[in-house]
DNA sequence: CTGACTTCGAGAAAACGATCACAAGCTCGG
DNA sequence: CCGAGCTTGTGATCGTTTTCTCGAAGTCAG
C-alpha cells in the first residue's frame, strides 16, 4: 500500500473529476461555501458514495458532520487536473470543425488556450481564423516548439488523422485529442482521447432500438 | 419489435461495436472477405479475446480455423446498431458548433441525417445553414412531429441546454446527444450521451501531469 | 483420409468499479 | 460537558469487464 506518494487514482474517477469541478464552480458562483457529498452527488447526477470514494482518492478534504469546503475542493481538483497550469494547444485541420473549435468560447476556460492552427491545404495557409494565422502543416514541428505546445487537437478528415498524429508525436506532443474517426496508432507514452460523433450516434441508435436508457455520462475511461 | 430474447449486451461491448464497424468497413473496401479476431483486434487497437467475447454476444458468426466473414459481420453489427434504419436528427442551437455539425460530412454516414435546425435567437431564424432553414425554438415540438425526429443534438450554450433538453423530451424525443457542458436531467426512459471538449482536455491534463497514458477509446459506458 | 495447423467460443479467474453499511469525527443546543 | 444529529472516510461486498486458457471445429496439403 502506498498511501500518499504513489496515490493511484482510478481512470473512472479521473473521468469524473471534471464533472465535479464544474458543479463546484456553479456552487462557488452561488456563494455556497460548503457542500455535502449528497448535494454534490445530486448536482452531478451520480451516487453519493461514489462522490465520497472519488474524493477520498485525492485526500481527506471533507469535515465530518459538515461536508466539503467548496473553494478548497475546487483548488485541490484544479491542482490534480493541472488546471492551475497553462496548456497551449494546436488545432490540426482548420475545416468546419477545426474552425468551430478555434472559435469555441469557454474552451480555453481554464488553462487550455488554442495558440496555433495548422492545415495541409495551401489555400488555407495565411488565412486568419479566430485571430490566429493558419500555418502550413509542414511547419508543425516548428510551431510546436515555438509555442511549447502541450496538447494537439486533430480535426482533419479521417484520412489525414494518422499523419497529423505522427506529426504531433514527432514534434514531442504527448497528449492528443482526436476528433477524426478511425484509430490512431501512437507510442505508449502518448495519451489519446477520441471524440467521435458517429460513434455516439450509433450507440444512441442501439438503445433506441431497444427500450433501454444510457447513463448521463460520456466521460468514459478506456 | 423484439430485439432478441435473452441476449443482453454489456454497455462496454455496445460502445465498441461502432469501432468494429468502422474497421470492418475499411477491410471491406480493401476487398478483404474474411478477418480473424486477431487482425480485427490489431486494427481496432484492442485485445483479441475482447473482440471474440464482444462478437459472441451478437451470436456465433465466426468459423473456427478461418475467422469472420467481413460482409456478414458488417451486416449483423449494422442491424444491431440500427444502422439499417433511418434516424432523422434535429440540431438545437446553430452557433459555431451547431453550424459545423450541420455541415459535417460523414455525419449522416449511415442513417443519421440532420433534417432540421432550431435556434432561440430570432436573428438566426430564417437563415439557411447547410441547406436547411433555421426554425424557431418555439417550433421544436412541431418540427419534431413533422420530421419524425428520433435524435436531438444539443449544441446550445450551457445555460440553454436544460431548456433544449426539456423541449426535446416534451416533443417525444428519447435519444439526446449533448455537446453543452453541465448535467442534463431527463426522465429515465430517455438516453443521453454527453460529448464535452473541456472534460476531455482536463482528463488529458491529468495524465500530462503524471507520466501515464490513456486508452485510445473514448466510447465509455456509464 | 489423416495429421498439422489455425481460429473461434466459452468457462474460469482476475481486475476493476460501484455500492453498502457503519464507525469515527465533527457541530451545536442546552 | 454531554448527547443528539450530521456527514465523512473506508472496509466489505457485489456486479461488471477484462483477460486467460483450452477444447472444439474448421482448413488444407499430401
Amino acid at each position: 500500500m502506498t498511501p500518499d506518494p504513489g496515490r493511484r487514482i482510478p481512470e473512472a474517477t479521473v473521468a469524473r473529476l471534471p464533472l465535479y469541478y464544474r458543479v463546484l464552480l456553479e456552487s462557488a458562483e452561488a456563494r455556497v461555501s460548503t457542500i455535502s457529498s449528497d448535494r454534490l452527488a445530486e448536482m452531478a447526477g451520480v451516487n453519493a458514495a461514489k462522490v465520497r470514494k472519488d474524493l477520498s482518492y485525492l485526500g481527506s478534504f471533507g469535515t465530518r458532520g459538515v461536508g466539503y469546503d467548496v473553494d478548497y475542493l475546487l483548488h485541490e481538483i484544479a491542482r490534480e487536473l493541472g488546471l492551475t497550469q497553462d496548456w497551449p494547444c494546436v488545432i490540426v485541420g482548420v475545416g468546419n470543425l477545426g474552425a468551430a473549435l478555434a472559435n469555441y468560447r469557454g474552451f480555453g476556460a481554464r488553462g487550455f488556450r488554442v495558440v496555433a492552427l495548422v492545415d495541409a491545404d495551401p489555400a488555407k495557409v495565411g488565412q486568419t481564423v479566430a485571430d490566429l494565422r493558419v500555418e502550413a502543416f509542414a511547419e508543425l514541428g516548428t510551431v510546436c516548439a515555438r509555442e511549447r505546445i502541450a496538447i494537439g487537437i486533430i480535426a482533419t478528415p479521417a484520412g489525414a488523422a494518422q499523419d497529423a498524429a505522427d506529426g504531433l508525436v514527432g514534434a514531442g506532443v504527448r497528449s492528443v485529442l482526436n476528433f477524426a474517426s478511425g484509430v490512431l496508432s501512437v507510442p505508449d507514452d502518448v495519451s489519446v482521447r477520441k471524440v467521435d460523433l458517429a460513434t455516439e450516434l450509433q450507440i444512441l441508435g442501439f438503445y433506441q432500438l431497444r427500450g433501454a436508457n444510457t447513463a448521463l455520462n460520456t466521460s468514459r475511461p478506456a
